[in-house]
DNA sequence: CTGAAAGCGCTTACAG
DNA sequence: CTGAAAGCGCTTACAG
């Protein structure tokens, strides 16, 4: 199958073609010192002929730096990763860096084997994004890994999740973090459930214990305390970013309370399960029950009804991410750059029945 | 910002503070020599208490070879992409090799340039995803990236695009093709369309010149001419693979006929700017005009009304494409790995009116 | 089971 | 403007 790996053509080939010495190919190619017009010519000839690239791994040692950014994200298949990424990557493209991205696939432990292998690569920058597991212990190993990280030259960026805490508690020091507001968003878009006139709002979040479901929640929940709402009126269920959960945490919430008026779900993604669910018991949206998502990805605007949610900048954030990676943007004072949630209202809320 | 980069801890200094000499610690780590238990034991602890990481340049550099896997994917925002990085990630995720997305961003010169950094990287494999630009030039220029780095002992899998030809317009060696079935996928959508009794079919495909958009239009054309038709009873639109291509080309299309009855679309995501096109001219979908997709994306189940379309079972085409690339599943004879086209009927499409 | 030594393919002071 | 030489941090025959 692979028949006989040939080897590569090294700088000292050229150099031997060129008739130069390994230096001063060296020279040529990256371009940072002065070399005689024609020299660099025969050079340039040398590396067309012998179609040589560098070995990445031989500058990476002996420069000690590389062209590596790495991107860790959640789950690749989701467009809220997809999104950012793609946010990020809009800034190192026309740059010599390469953008990787690692997929966790939501593993606390891939999370740590990404940073891993970023840090012994002697990564340039990583991106961390989305939210993570809120747990002391994971948090603690995650702060390690990044302060090794910050210590050993990496730019380290946080993207859509909270500041991370070094071992004195205090912010650690040299990330930046490219906050969302998901407590701020995930407030208003209930406030606005309640100013239509709802009483009984379920809700259906994401992956317990992951920063991002924790803060919506909280924000719903501050919502609610405003008006003197929750208890039993309002059940909480939680599963994951999907669709799934979506139908099956719905089946559960009206199970415990049928009479519910309006359900807000984790992310879009939920919301269109939820919509699933409602419209396969024969209940209508918004006109029975009003249901809102979260993060106002693409096909949000596009479901039957229009989705009311709440937008999150993500590309914007993302290429915000990718300037503080490259070194190209100054981290605001205090490392952190705040990104607003906006309460975007569609069809899929209205006022609640008979007001 | 980053304060006093502190190198990290080598070998050397493992080994120093173990009292062994680098060899055995490099034995330890790579566990792949007989080393006395105690010995090893003091070398663990040595990593630990230095938190050493190897360094992976290093490594690659003395060992000539690296654990990175390269996935090479025109737009990492597309679910499309996401789903098979996903799936060739569902394999690797337990290795000890690093998956890592680059993003073309469709752009050729990008796919051309992430080749290049995956060949200086040394890469253990890489996956080429989704289609490519079909010009000669460009597929000229990756045939020579991929010879090299096949050459170089990289093993190359195509997924979803067409083999590789060589110089000698043979396929070239070495390399495997996990080939879908997209011509075959749009022959049988527009059959069943042709079948409902539609004769008058518009179809708004993805970017002109790219392998993907090319062989579905291709089925398209079969299914039509098998029947007897086409001609200017069924334009053909093009764009991109997005929403607003599909808004925009359904307009176009309506102008040049404005009584077709069905409309397909190059994927889900323009069928969902066409439906809302429609929409928001009062024409109801199926009753009026029926439309199609492909790809069978996790959205397309939610539309309202739900979308007919064609599956590619994306995720294990993934799955496949992560086992041949890391030489877990043997290529088949003649390197091409077929990814059948499932024809999903929905809601979308109805039988023409009147019929 | 362990070590000394060469070598992987580059870069970069140091001389000239 | 150019070259000789040391060194980056590992791995791996080669000895023992």
């Amino acid at each position: 199958m692979t028949q006989h790996p040939d080897p590569p053509a090294t700088l000292a080939d050229v150099a031997r073609r060129a008739g130069v010495s390994p230096a001063t190919v060296s020279r040529v190619l990256n371009g940072n010192y002065p070399v005689a017009l024609d020299t660099a010519a025969r050079v340039q000839r040398a590396v067309t002929e012998l179609s040589y690239v560098v070995n990445g791994n031989a500058r990476a040692l002996a420069a000690a730096t590389s062209d590596l950014v790495g991107i860790i994200v959640n789950d690749v298949a989701d467009p809220f990763f997809g999104l950012i990424a793609s946010g990020i990557q809009d800034e190192t493209g026309g740059t010599d860096v390469l953008a990787i991205i690692g997929n966790t696939a939501g593993a606390p432990d891939r999370e740590l084997r990404y940073l891993t292998l970023l840090r012994r690569q002697r990564a340039r920058a990583v991106v961390l994004t989305g939210g993570t597991v809120d747990s002391p212990d994971h948090l603690r190993a995650v702060a390690t890994q990044v302060s090794a990280l910050v210590s050993a030259g990496t730019t380290v960026v946080l993207c859509g999740r909270p500041p991370l805490a070094g071992a004195d508690h205090g912010p650690l020091a040299g990330v930046s973090t490219v906050d969302f507001d998901n407590r701020g968003g995930g407030q208003a878009l209930t406030a606005h459930l309640i100013a239509l006139g709802h009483r009984r709002i379920g809700y259906v979040a994401g992956p317990a214990n992951r920063t991002t479901t924790k803060l919506r929640v909280l924000g719903h929940q501050d919502a609610l305390k405003r008006h003197g709402l929750g208890g039993t009126d309002c059940p909480v269920v939680s599963g994951d970013f999907s669709r799934g959960t979506g139908e099956s945490a719905t089946a559960e919430l009206l199970r415990q309370r049928p009479d519910l008026t309006a359900i807000v779900a984790g992310n879009d993604t939920i919301a269109l399960g939820v919509c699933a669910y409602l419209r396969s018991q024969g209940r209508t949206v918004p006109a029975d029950v009003s249901v809102a998502g979260f993060d106002d990805l693409p096909f949000s605007a596009d479901a039957v009804p229009a989705l009311t949610t709440v937008r999150l900048p993500l590309i914007e954030a993302g290429r915000t991410a990718g300037r503080l990676a490259l070194g190209r943007q100054l981290p605001p004072p205090g490392g952190i750059f705040p990104v607003p949630a906006e309460l975007v209202v569609r069809a899929s809320t209205a006022p609640v029945r008979g007001i």
